[in-house]
Formats: structure tokens, C-alpha cells, sequence
DNA sequence: TAAAAAAGTTAGTTGTTACTTACGTTAGTT
DNA sequence: AACTAACGTAAGTAACAACTAACTTTTTTA
């Protein structure tokens, strides 16, 4: 699949749980990948950090070194587009359909 | 998986782009099947059926019968549902990290 | 009642994803 | 320099999801 549109890893990552879980413990402080792990006791360290990586691809945290260990955070500007995209997608979308001439089309094959 | 949140059905059904582009179609006007179909060169009319099931399994889309024809619309009330579980998905999260026992805990143990 | 129209369903295929185990890498420690 | 801790990556697997072709169901029309 092409990811046209950068919402598309935005939602794609939102919608498996365990990610979602993982957003949640990085909303309000910064954490390692092990003491993320450490609060799931049936997934291993290295899927983990797999679904960092989804969540940092897209853009849904961001991460620091320090030292040997890596900082994770929620970046909640991402979350605060998501919001907005969801606001215009529809709208803009309804627009275009009252006033194109291909949805006008559309309209009068139905 | 088990769907232990109604959200994730339609975090799930939203993830697809094909199924946004659906719910575009029939967020101002109701469609048939067979008229959505007709709007994308690159899928056939049973693909179309699927992806209008898991989005009516999502509540985003209702449908009523018309004689042999299936009208569906966009249900809008639950895309304002998700809306506002993604403010406060993360903002609950947060107090309970700053309330919990558990929680605290963990905060420890970084 | 037979034929057509509109739509849903099933079986099977292909691609994707969440996961585990094993390995590699980098930065501090002894 | 060897050792350890923290982390990422690779390969392989099992489950799932998107799709097509073929079939069935329901309603209208000839």
C-alpha cells in the first residue's frame, strides 16, 4: 500500500491497542523501551520496540539519547493534527462533492 | 484480537484509505453499493460490499433497504464519538498516572 | 413464472502485521 | 580491554486483512 497521505501512518498506528497502551505511558513523562515493556507482561521487549518504531514513523512519539538509554515521549502536536484532520477531511470532502462537476455526475447516475 | 474498546473498530475501519474514501461518498448523500463501486477502477463491487460491512460494524455507516436497492449514509454522530474519545483518551490516561497507586510505581521504578 | 437487477456471502489467494528468538551495536563499568 | 546494560535489527512464523471469482438471495419487471 502507498501511504499517500501522512494520516494514514498516524491512523494506521493508532489503531492497534497496544500502541495506543504504549501512547498513553509516554503522554505525561518520558520513558525507556525496557520500563515500557516492563508494564506488558505478555509481549516481549524486542515487539516493543517494534511498535515504536510505527509510532515514531509516525510522528506520534519522539525520542532523546541519554547515554546507553533512549528517552521516548508522546508528541502531542500530532495528536492535535489528527484532531483536525478529522475536523476537514469529511468537510472538505462535502465541499468538493456540491461543487464539482464530477461528483455532480456522480449525483445524477444515482 | 479481541475488541475490548467499541473505538477500535473504528480506529481499525478508518486505518484503510479505500474505507475513508467510501465514507467520503456517502458522508452528503446516500449511495448504493453498486454506485460506490462505480466510483473506484481498481476494486471490484464485492470488495466494496466488505468494506461497507466493516464500516456499519464500526456504526459509521447505517444503510436502509429501498426495494432491491441498499441506501447507505454516514452515520456523523460517530465520527463526533471518536473525536471526543481522542481528547479524552490520553487526558484520563494522565490522571491516572498521576493518581495511581500503580502508577506511581512505575514512576519508581524508572 | 421466468428473467433481470441489486446486493450479500463464501472459498481461496496474496500481502501485511504482530510477534518471538537470535544476533548486532553502542555506551558506560570494572 | 573485557563485561554489562540498553537497545535496535533480522529472520522466521502465525494470524489477519484485502481482494477476486463464483455462488446465493431478494426484489422487481417482462
Amino acid at each position: 500500500m502507498i501511504y499517500a497521505y501522512p494520516m494514514d501512518l498516524v491512523l494506521k498506528a493508532l489503531a492497534e491497542p497496544r500502541r495506543r497502551a504504549i501512547l498513553r505511558l509516554v503522554w505525561s513523562q518520558e520513558m525507556t523501551a525496557s520500563n515500557i515493556a516492563a508494564n506488558f507482561d505478555d509481549v516481549t521487549r524486542p515487539a516493543i520496540s517494534q511498535h515504536l518504531r510505527v509510532l515514531r514513523d509516525a510522528n506520534l512519539v519522539g525520542d532523546r539519547r541519554d547515554g546507553s538509554r533512549r528517552l521516548y515521549r508522546a508528541n502531542h502536536d500530532e495528536m492535535v493534527r489528527l484532531r483536525r484532520f478529522l475536523e476537514q477531511y469529511w468537510q472538505s470532502s462535502l465541499e468538493r462533492l456540491q461543487d464539482g462537476a464530477e461528483a455532480a455526475q456522480r449525483i445524477k447516475e444515482m
